[in-house]
DNA sequence: CCAGAGTGTTACCCCCCAGTAACACACGTC
DNA sequence: GACGTGTGTTACTGGGGGGTAACACTCTGG
């Protein structure tokens, strides 16, 4: 052991090299190289995969970093506001302030869900999130976490929010708020207590 | 002109192409090579292009063709049932069944949407299964066709219904009637009429 | 001053895929 | 019987992407 900057800088490198990845996909949609992110960041292809060992490696190190992010965000939205509306109405709008920022990384982690690099094999972005959404609605709901109900709404959610930000990106058919109303709106049904 | 059968057999060959290609994506997945359907298909891959162009035409057709024979399961579903709910609940399972008994298909016609070959650009799948089903809640709540809400839901219930569709074909942690009627509930409430 | 670990680079390999020429067999027409 | 159209094939190109070997620099420790 002697030089080669023992490990705090291999960190921060790290966290550069994963933001060049970041301006890559922003950029080039899930479809990025290798060869294209090494570029971005200034170096060669062989410094990537030292660090990341394989493309996998990256993406579970890109999926991490933003899901972890995420989760912060949609955790403190779950937990906040005063009424049942005004909790989900929070979390919506998280999810969606979140990939109004950054569209095209929540679109590479939705798709590297799928396109699963048979490695490290992280548990999927939209996994973690749905597992996190049932949670808070079997709380809210007083039901078991693991009740079919929390489980499959959870990620009815997931992916209703998803879709519809998704539209919304592209087309931009009104503010965020009047989104994040709707959708509010759509699923608000549910949770009222039942007259 | 002579012979070369003059079209008859050129749209039947052409449907037997098609369904070599659904074989590979079954199989594959949305990344299908031509090559391996052309061998599948028990042909090369000169005649694959001579039918479809290349493989945006491809896409496209095999596209096209699930997408019309799901939105007429779905405009059924739409017209059918007695109550306002019973509409909803066979709407929702006809996308189920659908996508259970075709599961790759699916997700190659969801995927293709985003990948889209620059070329022939067809409607995405998804734009048009949301559109019908905009009409169906506008008039189901008498709005206007064009109303966000209308559309935001349209577009929200599609992604609910896929996302949760794919997690239960992942997982099957019941039988499909009990997903249909969780989502079915989860809807449901947006469009009880307000007490 | 010299090992050697750690940093970087260039230049390559291999594989797969989309797409295409160029050639070979049928079959009706003239 | 020659022609041409349509059908099929084999075999190729071009390109891009993942991944790696082999070589060069630097700076510390002895």
């Amino acid at each position: 052991m002697s030089v080669g900057v023992p490990l705090p800088d291999r960190t921060k490198r790290r966290e550069v090299l994963l933001d060049a990845a970041d301006q890559v996909v922003q950029r080039d949609g899930a479809a990025a190289s290798m060869a294209a992110i090494a570029a971005e960041a200034g170096i060669t292809k062989p410094i990537l995969y030292r660090h990341f060992g394989d493309k996998g490696g990256l993406h579970a190190a890109l999926a991490e970093r933003h899901t972890e992010r995420l989760m912060h965000r949609l955790q403190e939205a779950l937990r906040s506001g005063r009424t049942r509306r005004e909790r989900v109405e929070r979390t919506v709008d998280a999810y969606l302030a979140t990939i109004e920022a950054e569209p095209e990384v929540y679109r590479f982690l939705v798709l590297s869900a799928e396109a699963a690099p048979s490695s490290v094999q992280v548990r999927s972005f939209l996994d973690r999130l749905a597992e996190l959404l049932a949670q808070g609605i079997a709380s809210e709901l007083a039901l078991p976490d693991d009740a079919v109900r929390a489980q499959a709404w959870a990620r009815g959610i997931v992916g209703m929010v998803q879709a519809a930000g998704d539209w919304w990106l592209e087309r931009r058919p009104c503010p965020r708020a009047e989104l994040t109303a709707e959708l509010t709106d759509l699923v608000w049904g549910a949770f009222r207590v039942d007259p």
